[in-house]
DNA sequence: CAGGTCAAGTGGTCTGACCAGTGGGTCGCC
DNA sequence: GGCGACCCACTGGTCAGACCACTTGACCTG
């Protein structure tokens, strides 16, 4: 195992964490009071400003209610959060939840396609070179993480060529929450970025301009690993 | 104009607010340092603490790169940013970017007929009346924004339906950003839940369990709405 | 019993201090 | 003169304690 950076927790992200995992493992549950700021800093021996910054963090994803002299109450997460959220949902309790790893394959094959279509509409004539350098990139990677993150890239330059901000946005917030699981799930996704030769239709699809083609092409490149995938984790569910 | 709760702008969110416009306007650039929180503490008249709890606020949504003891950097909000920037991105200067406006009319008929379709795979055999029971109410509604409020709801329930967690996560995050335009948009949107009718068919497209129909009834609802404002807005970029 | 009053408790903000990590400049050695 | 180790100034990180502003509910008053 290479040498990683030591993680350097701070007070508030520790705070952060534990008063999170209170509430998305729903010992608190939606509707609830939480404790006091005081009493919360007592309780967890540390000073005033770390938990209110890190309750101040979580109001801003809408997970706390913070009322101005009255209780601070746990928000509905589930009704409130966003996507940031997806990577503390995946992995509850230490266990990957295979639901929500379901819903993000499934994301994938209805967004893929409508953004790859977008690009075909849009996409300059240097898109598709730009493209194909890449997946020259990973075509001759050996390494299945480094193909992954060649994968990435070519996704963002298709994200980019949409020139669609909402598309933008939701991919900045899934390749975040994919970027520190990708040497784990490397080995899972291999399969699907073996295939060169679909990333290259779809690079062809793009190019001719057409959001049709496109279209299907980008779900050939993602239907293959979804279905193999989904049905691994139905097979996880009933064991 | 009705009454209306008077807003009380915290100190932390006045310079979380002022901040970020620097960052999304342009003014600091990706890359560029930030003051340091002394000083910004100083030229903005606050406390530092209250800095400190706005800077990273905006850490934890990866517009800034704060680093102990080094310079606190602005990262590319473009590259890096969640859903929940939409709102500040769609009204950028007091104007509208016609732009966003759009990504976010394709992504609704990119993703509205994905979410449907998942919704007829799993809906179970009371959804179809629960949708009936709340196109009732929209049919019944006289008020533009009530019906509004009333689709919204309807949508709702089709996401909780589909049983994904990255779709709940992205209707939420963009729940929370139509919300508070939604009386300014409620003109604007009248045309297409007005339709009760295509709402109708989608909803016993859905109860009828087949996920293709789904998928059209859905781009059915939202195409006719999305096409005119699409319209609309190339017009007004040309203008 | 309705109304206003008030006190306790909550979050909001500030001050000032000190700790901890970074980076550039400086000084001394080769 | 070049180069390395050291040091210090500056950055963010954390804390303590105080006071302000707001909400709530108990209490008192008419």
């Amino acid at each position: 195992m290479p040498l990683q950076p030591v993680s350097r927790r701070s007070v508030p992200d520790e705070v952060f964490d534990q008063v999170l995992g209170e509430v998305v493992d729903g010992a608190i549950g939606a509707g609830e009071p939480l404790p006091s700021e005081r009493r919360l800093a007592e309780v967890l021996g540390v000073s005033r400003p770390a938990v209110r910054e890190a309750l101040q963090r979580m109001a801003q994803t809408r997970l706390l209610d913070v009322r101005h002299g009255g209780t601070t109450t746990v928000r509905d997460f589930k009704r409130y959060a966003g996507l940031d959220l997806l990577p503390r949902l995946l992995v509850r309790g230490g266990e990957i939840d295979t639901a929500v790893a379901r819903s993000i394959l499934e994301a994938r094959l209805v967004v893929g396609p409508g953004v790859a279509a977008l690009a075909a509409e849009r996409g300059g004539p240097a898109l598709e070179a730009t493209l194909t350098e890449t997946l020259d990139a990973l075509a001759a990677s050996e390494d299945d993480v480094d193909r992954q993150v060649q994968a990435l890239a070519f996704w963002d330059q298709v994200v980019d060529a949409a020139d669609s901000m909402v598309f933008r946005l939701m991919f900045n917030s899934l390749r975040a929450a994919y970027e520190p699981a990708l040497a784990a799930l490397a080995p899972l996704m291999a399969e699907e970025v073996g295939q060169v030769g679909a990333y290259r239709v779809l690079t062809a699809a793009i190019g001719s301009g057409d959001p049709d083609t496109a279209r299907a092409a980008a779900e050939h490149v993602l239907r293959p690993a979804t279905t193999s995938i989904l049905s691994a984790l139905t097979a996880l569910e009933e064991s």
